[in-house]
Parts: structure tokens; sequence; C-alpha cells
RNA sequence: GGGCGAUUAACUCAGCGGUAGAGUGCUACCUUCACACGGUAGAAGUCAGAGGUUCGAAUCCUCUAUCGCCCA
């Protein structure tokens, strides 16, 4: 068996066995005891377009992190899984598909946009039925590829539960909302300015427009007076609206113009007389403080439309292009049409300047198209009465928007509200649950399909629309649960504990859930908001596919290991900052895999070699099934004989840090510190337990098996082993799942190192006397190592003289004289009551020492080394002097801070004076 | 235009009133019987700049510079 433990650790023989184990034993779902304590998250739920990215990886990895960790404190933990329909990019992704289909033997950059608007065409051609038809069929392949993913990262989800935003429980939901929101008057149906976007064809919300500065230009053109007397100039970015404008407007403050208010001017090209009409809105300072107004194609001006009654003349239409309304440009493109209408206008001498002039435009947060603004009738929510609790539910701590900078963002936010277009000229998604009668076109509103219009018994046509997809991503804490109907699920796990996201989906997410839990449920749809940060590669720049610089999730994965990866997307998570992420991160967390794996090897093969008789002991007291097995006094391990071992010292250091450890670490992700966890367990792990623990019992593990029970060292060596695998387990599941089954234990024990407690080791092993003195060991070996390589005698084992003023100081180093020459590399060890001094005398916080191996001393080196040491206490010791020296310092700082500046103070005196005495022995 | 944040070792970042930290990288030595994905040791920082508050500032405040992000 000893010589199958192979050296290296190799996660892909490992991981993919548990990862499918976890979901067949279906361990994560949680018991039906409704008195058990319970936590309960449910995903964001992935869109089904494509595959998982690192951005999902770290927030599963932090929401697993989270819930396994809770599971292993006892809690009955739910993390409910599931995919999104995504309404408008699977539309077109299933779109290109159908393109590619068409025309395979595409290809070059110019391809994804010939299939889209071919597939398009295809889509026209064969019907809304047949369409939703093949989304469905993409959504059954993707979603499980989505599925496979989620279990292969270790996702420790209740796939018995998992949900389907247009799966029929939940339609049944969307439905629901719609027509009560409808009922009490917060949707309501209505033409105004909408977002939309001619290639995707449909509108879309104001969240869905991504404002980009672009250089563009601000022309000047003359308005000629309806009189014949003179003209006004307006300043424009877009001409070819003007064929549409149906005012003039101006400042009413702006003393330039107070003579043509109430004027009338001609539009050129189309021959138009409009009004010249004074509004607030007008910027004077804005080009030449006169503007012109297109209700039909601007959201500010179908504003001022409004105040001043103005028409609105539609010019473009939803395909971008002009309509008949535009004369002699209909059907040019609107692209097309700008270069027509200028150059009519420089013909007819109208156009008066041409700046240059960076403006903001909106694009289509989906395909990058500019949006065009649009006259259009579309279904709106009414935000401000459901912002308004949403707010309090915030500002009162019913909800933590964590970290805290969110929690104002999304305030400002939420107080700046607008309402929200939710229709969308899409097939694949919630048909909004509404009908018009073709007789007497009565709109009726209902949860089911009305056979005949209620009015005259005409016939009805359904609203050929679909639903904003963030409508029912909006319920989903609830609708996932059962809602409407009153389900035990809902009754047990709403309000959710926790939502983890991604600061992306905040407003269109995160704002959204919290309004509609509020509305529908009464109360808030989570406890806390926790935004993740956003990964990015090792520049900082934000991962994308044409930058090239993704990095695949599900490579690094199969190549470094998933516990690697975690580990390194964790260690990363500091609240409130990106994550600069790279390969490099991966293979040190790789190699900290590694050596947890050799630990364990290490144990495993030292523990092949013991007597069966002791392994069935050991076994017999390594099961922890229930929190109270947990290790509360060090009586626990002590043999049957009462002694803890040769190496006690270093026994009760370890459990008395890993009390410690435990502890920070529970406060830790409490805080969901995940960086800071992840630290401590790999400093722990690493550079307290492997490079000083282990390496400080290794002789006693060693040991022939000459005694007929096991010694209390093999005793501990395993419970602080397995107590760190506990620790470790949220953090890297699948190592630790496997060494711990590899622990010997007898039957009957739990089925997964998840399900067993997360701290084994009782805050009363912390024990700072033996910290104090296990440090004190530490220090001299550190010491001599120090001053061994200082004097070039890494290869030697020299002798060395180790002298204090303190009996107890010199007791603890005879009586860890051996572990002292065998880590320190030292032949034998002299101890003297009293102070050291001259060459070659060293000085640790506690004692002095010397090698006493003369012909290695350079007098030369040692003076030299001495002079940099003395002018590095100096340079402390001026500042501690002035600090000490200075009465305001010792009359008000708090008496602690100036007791250990003292004493610190009276230990530099003490070297220095050491140091100088050394020096002075060794000449000038 | 409004708001928010960042600037700490060569790189990526923690720390956020009391003696400057980690990982990676770098240098030297070491294939010692868990691990070279390793061990031991080392070098490396006017904590962006200028003021201020304080006994004490990387940490709090103000301004400046540079770089981000969000909203309009």
């Amino acid at each position: 068996m000893p010589a199958e433990i192979p050296k290296v650790y190799s996660p892909e023989t490992i991981e993919p066995r548990w990862a499918r184990y976890w979901v067949e034993r279906r361990l994560y779902r949680p018991s039906d005891d409704f008195t058990r304590p319970r936590f309960c998250l449910v995903i964001p739920p992935p869109n089904i377009t494509g595959s998982l990215h690192m951005g999902h990886m770290l927030e599963h990895t932090e929401i697993d992190i989270v819930v396994r960790w809770h599971r292993m404190r006892g809690e009955d933990v739910l993390w409910l899984p599931g995919t999104d329909h995504a309404s408008i990019a699977t539309q077109m992704i299933v779109e290109r598909e159908l393109g590619r289909e068409a025309l395979p033997d595409l290809e070059g950059p110019e391809a994804a946009s010939i299939w889209q608007r071919e597939g398009r065409r295809r889509r026209l051609e064969m019907g809304p039925e047949k369409f939703v038809e093949r989304c469905w069929r993409w959504k059954e392949a993707n979603g499980e590829t989505i599925r496979r993913q989620m279990e292969r990262l270790g996702a420790s989800v209740d796939w018995t539960r998992e949900r389907f935003t247009m799966d029929a429980g939940y339609t049944r939901a969307v439905q629901e909302v719609f027509v009560r929101l409808y009922g009490e008057g917060l949707i309501y149906r209505g033409q105004y300015i909408v977002n939309w976007c001619p290639r995707c064809g449909t509108a879309v919300s104001d969240l869905e427009v991504v404002h980009e500065e672009r250089p563009g230009h601000l022309w000047t053109i003359r308005y000629p007076f309806a009189d014949g007397a003179g003209h006004l100039s307006v300043a424009t970015t877009r001409p070819e609206t003007m064929l549409g404008d149906t005012a003039v407007a101006v400042n009413p403050r702006d003393e330039r113009y107070r003579g043509a208010i109430g004027r009338h001017v001609v539009v050129p090209l189309v021959q138009r007389a409009v009004p010249v009409v004074a509004d607030d809105f007008v910027d004077p300072a804005f080009g030449t403080g006169a503007v012109k107004v297109t209700p039909a194609h601007d959201p500010n001006d179908f504003a001022m439309g409004r105040r001043h009654g103005l028409a609105s003349v539609v010019v473009i239409d939803p395909a971008a292009r002009m309509t008949e309304a535009a004369g002699a440009y209909r059907g040019l493109d609107r692209h097309e049409a700008r270069e027509a209408v200028l150059r009519d206008l420089r013909a007819q001498g109208l156009l008066e300047k041409t700046e240059d002039y960076t403006l903001a435009v909106g694009t289509c947060q989906r395909c990058k198209t500019v949006v065009e603004p649009l006259l259009s009738t579309q279904w709106f929510m009414k935000m401000q009465p459901l912002a308004e609790p949403a707010i309090r539910g915030v500002a009162d701590g019913r909800i933590r928007i964590l970290p805290e900078p969110y929690r104002k963002i999304y305030l400002n936010w939420m107080e700046n509200i607008h309402d929200w277009c939710i229709s969308r000229q899409l097939w694949w998604g919630h048909r909004i649950p509404a009908w018009y009668c073709q007789a007497c076109g009565r709109l009726t509103v209902q949860r089911e399909a009305p056979s005949a219009c209620p009015d005259c018994q005409g016939a009805l046509r359904q609203d050929p629309d679909v639903l904003d997809t963030w409508f029912s991503s909006a319920l989903w804490p609830f609708a996932t649960l059962g809602w409407p109907e009153p389900t035990a699920d809902l009754r047990r796990f709403y309000p959710n504990d926790l939502m983890i996201m991604g600061f992306d989906i905040l407003f269109f997410w995160g704002a959204r859930m919290i309004m509609m839990g509020l509305k529908f449920m009464q109360d808030v749809p989570f406890r806390e908001l926790y935004i993740h940060a956003l990964v990015r590669d090792a520049e900082r720049q934000k991962m994308s596919k044409t930058k090239g610089n993704v990095i695949d999730p599900l490579e690094v994965t199969e190549k470094y290991g998933t516990d690697a990866v975690r580990f390194a997307l964790a260690v990363s998570a500091a609240p409130g900052t990106d994550i600069a992420f790279s390969v490099g991160k991966i293979e040190a967390n790789r190699a900290f895999a590694n050596k947890i794996w050799n630990a364990a090897r290490f144990i495993f093969l030292n523990l092949d070699r013991v007597p069966g008789a002791w392994r069935d002991q050991l076994a017999a007291g390594l099961v922890f099934d229930q929190a109270e097995a947990l290790f509360t006094h060090h009586t626990e391990v002590r043999d049957a004989h009462g002694r803890y071992g040769e190496c006690e010292l270093a026994h009760r250091w370890i459990f008395s840090r890993l009390s410690t450890v435990t502890r920070e670490m529970n406060e830790a992700l409490a805080a969901y510190r995940f960086h800071e966890a992840a630290e401590i367990i790999y400093q722990f792990f690493w550079h307290e337990f492997c490079d000083w623990y282990l390496e400080w019992v290794k002789p006693e593990i060693a040991k022939p098996a000459d005694q007929p029970t096991v010694p209390a060292a093999w005793v501990n060596l395993l419970r602080a082993f397995e107590s760190a695998l506990h620790l470790l387990h949220p953090f890297m599941p699948f190592i630790t799942e496997e060494l711990w089954h590899q622990l010997p234990r007898h039957g009957g024990a739990q089925e997964s190192i998840s399900l067993t407690p997360f701290g084994l080791v009782s805050a009363r092993l912390h024990d700072p006397i033996t910290e104090r003195e296990f440090a004190t060991i530490r220090e001299l070996v550190v010491a001599i190592r120090n001053a061994k390589a200082d004097i070039g005698l890494q290869r030697h084992k020299p002798s060395v003289r180790v002298a204090s003023e303190d009996v107890r100081v010199l007791e603890l180093v005879r009586a860890h004289q051996s572990t002292i020459l065998r880590l320190a590399g030292v032949e034998a060890l002299s101890l003297t009551r009293g102070r050291l001094s001259g060459e070659g005398a060293r000085i640790t916080a506690h004692c002095d020492f010397r090698i006493l191996d003369e012909q290695a001393v350079d007098h030369t080196a040692e003076r030299a080394r001495l002079k940099r040491e003395r002018e590095k206490i100096e340079q402390q010791l001026t500042i501690l002097a002035n600090k000490l020296e200075n009465q305001a310092f010792t009359s008000r700082a708090p008496a602690d801070v100036v007791e250990s500046a003292r004493r610190r103070h009276g230990e530099l005196i003490e070297q220095l004076r050491k140091i100088d005495e050394s020096i002075t022995r060794l000449g000038a």
C-alpha cells in the first residue's frame, strides 16, 4: 500500500470520482427535519446560452465555501440550483445556429453576422411555434452542459430541487405576478419613447443600454423664420432627425432669444412651419442655445413635446430606416439619411458650422448596435411604489448589502429609479398574458387564456410579445420554492439567508428581487447580499474572448485540479477588490494541494508500518460523527498512561494553534473575508503543521512499535491532521474528501467529510503558555540556522553553547535538546547559566548562544556582520528612545503600549551592549 | 456633468491609528529516508505627492496628480 501512494498529487484521478459520489448519494439534500436550524441560498441562475466562465467559478466557489462551512457547522443547508432562459441572448444564439446550419461552409470574421441575418430570416420563415421548439432543444443540451460543469466544480447543490425560469410552475408564478401587478395598476401599457435596438428588433430597458463616449460632430443648422425675417441657428448631433422636428426650443431666461419665442420657423428640407417654444430644459450654454425638438426620436424632446402639446412625427422605423414621413429620404438607412441631409443643407447654404464633438451614444448591451430612441407602444412597470419598501429594507438593515460601498450604490440607484419597459419583441420567453379583442379592441389580462372577448364575444389575439427575462428572474428566491403555492419549502426556506452575485447584475437582478420579494412575500428575499469581485487577467484587463485572455475554468480544472483553482480564487477574493487572476496563481495553489498530499503521504506511509492493533485503537478514537466529539481537554490527547508523548510541547502547541485557527476562520468566513480564511489555513497547514509540527514529531512517529497500546503521539498526529482537513474542506473539497476516507476508521462512519463538524478543536485548548514556550525554542532554532548560514556552515553540524540568566529557559532548552539538535542541524548543545558575549555570540529574545567552531569564524566578516546588526538596532533604538522621552507619549498613550515600548527598549539596549562587547573583543 | 473607489517590495495584492506583511519572482546553499509542485536562509518598501489632526498616521481629514468604476 505505501508504495502505491504517488509522490505527486494527481487530482484528475480523484476529483471526478468524488464529484459523482456527492451527486449520486444526494448528500446535499436538506433533511425534512423542520426543527433543525437551516441555511438557504439560491444560485444566481446561469444563462443557458453558454458554458460557465471564470466569473461563475468564483461565484460558485464562494457560495460553495459558505455553504459547506454552514453545513459543517450543523445547519440544514439548501443551495438551490437552476438556470435562466435568457430570452434575448438565447434567441440570438439559436438564430445563429439556424444560420450556421443553412450555410455550414462559411468562414472568416463576417461569418457570425451573416449567420445571424440568415438565421433571423429562417426564424421568421419557420414561425414562433417551431422556433420556440428549437430553443427548448438548445436548453436541454446546454442545461446539461452547465449541470456537468457544476458537478465537476464540486458545487454542493441539491439537484433534486433544480429549477428553470421557464418550467411550468415557474411560468405560472410569472403570470400570477403580471396579472396581480396589472390589477393594481403597477403594470401599464402605453406609448412612450423606448430604447429600440434595430438589430435585435426589440425594445430594451434603460439598464440594457450601455453609454459610450464616441467622437462625433455638432452641426449648426439655420432654420429660417416663417415670416421670412432672418433665421434661428440650432445645434444638433443628429441632423437626420430634423425631418421629424415639431418645434425649436430655447431657454426662457435666454435674452438672445426672447423675441423669438412664439414665432415660427420653417424646418428646412421638409418645409414644415414649427413654433419656437420656451423650456427650462434647454441649456443656453449648449451650442447656440436653441435646440430642435423631435418628440418621436428623443426622450428629452418627447417630454418637451408633452409639455408643449407638440405633435410627434415618426421619421425612423424599427429597422432604422427612414419612413414615408421623411419625404425624399424615405427608405434610407439612418446613417445614409444623415449624410444626405447634410449634403442637402450644405447645398442650400443652411449648414452654418460643423464642429468636432464627443457625444455619449447609447448602445445595445447585447449586440453593441447604436440604440434608437423610438416612440412605441410597450408594457411598463411602475417602479416608485415598489422601490420605496425596497429602499427601506436596506436602509433599516433588514437586508445587509456587502461590501459597504455597494449599499450606497444600491440606494442611490433606487432613489433615482424610473419605470421599467418589460415587453420584448421576441419569441423565446414568457408570453405576456394579455389578449386583444379583434372585434371591439378590448384588452383582457388574466391567468388563463380566455376563449372569447368578455364584452362582445369577439375573437381574441394574445399579445405577441414576451417579458424581459429579468422580470422572471426577479421572482427567483420564491418562485423556485413553489410560489404561488403555499409549499413546505416556501415556508421553510423563505427568506433565503444569503445571496452572492456580481456587481454587474445588482440593479438588473438584486434590486428587482428585493422589490418583488417585499411585494409578493411581504418579506425580504434574503438577509444578506454579498457582491463578489470581478475576475480579471494578470494585467487587470477584463477577460474577453476577443482579447483572447480568458482562462477557461474547465481547462485549468482539468490541468491543475479543481481544488487548486478554487483555492487560488478564494485566496485572491478580498472583498471589494477585483481579482488579477493568472495561471501562476493556480500553479502556486496546486503546490499547496501537493503539500497536503505529501503530508498525508508521510503519515500514511508510517501508519502502514505500525501494528494492526494500534491501527484498530486509532480507528476507534478517530470517528467524529457528532459535534460532542470535539477535543476540549488536553487529557484527550494523552495515551493510556496519561502521557502526551515525548513531544508534549509540540502536541499541545498544535492543538492550541488549531483552536485559534478555527476561531479566526469562523470570524473571517462570517464576514465573507474568503481571502483571509484561506490565508489562515494555508499558513497554518504549510508553515506550522508541516514545517514545525510534523518535523518536530517525526522521530516519535518513526519509532519502532515496542508497546501494545498506541502511543499518544499517533493519536495526536492523526487528530491534528484530521482537524486540519476539516478546516480545509470548504476550500478544497476533493483532496480533503479523499484523504479523510483514507484515515483509519471503523465502519458506520459518515459518508463524507462534508457532513462532519468544521472545527474539531475547542477554544479551551488555546494555551498561551505553551505557545510562548514553543516560540522560545523555535526562535532559538531559527537563530542557530541563521547563524550557521551566516558563517557558511550550512553543511556542517557544529556544537553550540546556549546561555540564559533565566533558569526556566535553560530548563526548557534542556528538555527539548534532541529536537533542537535535529531541527537546527547541531551536533551538541552545552548550557550555561548567565550570558555570553564576545566573539561569535548571538542573541535571541530569551537566550544567548555561540557556534563553537573556531576555524569557521572569519573575524573581518564577523565584525562587518556585527556592525550591520548594530546599525539596525540603533535605528530602532533611536525611534523608541525619542518616543519614550516624549512626555506626551508616556502620559497619553495607553499603558500597555507604553509598557511594551519600554520592554522593547530595554531589550534593544541589552542587545546593543552585547554587540558592542563582541566588537571590542574582536578588536578594532 | 454627478457619485464612488484605487495608488504599499520587481509583479499581484492584504493590512486601514501603536516595531511595514503574504504569494509569486529574485539570490545563495541543499537531491537529508512526505514533498524540488520541496527544504533552509537572504536581498528587496520616503506605504503616489503636499499639507493637517494626533503623544503617535500606510491607516483619519483636506488638496494635488495618476488610474479605474458606476450613473446621467
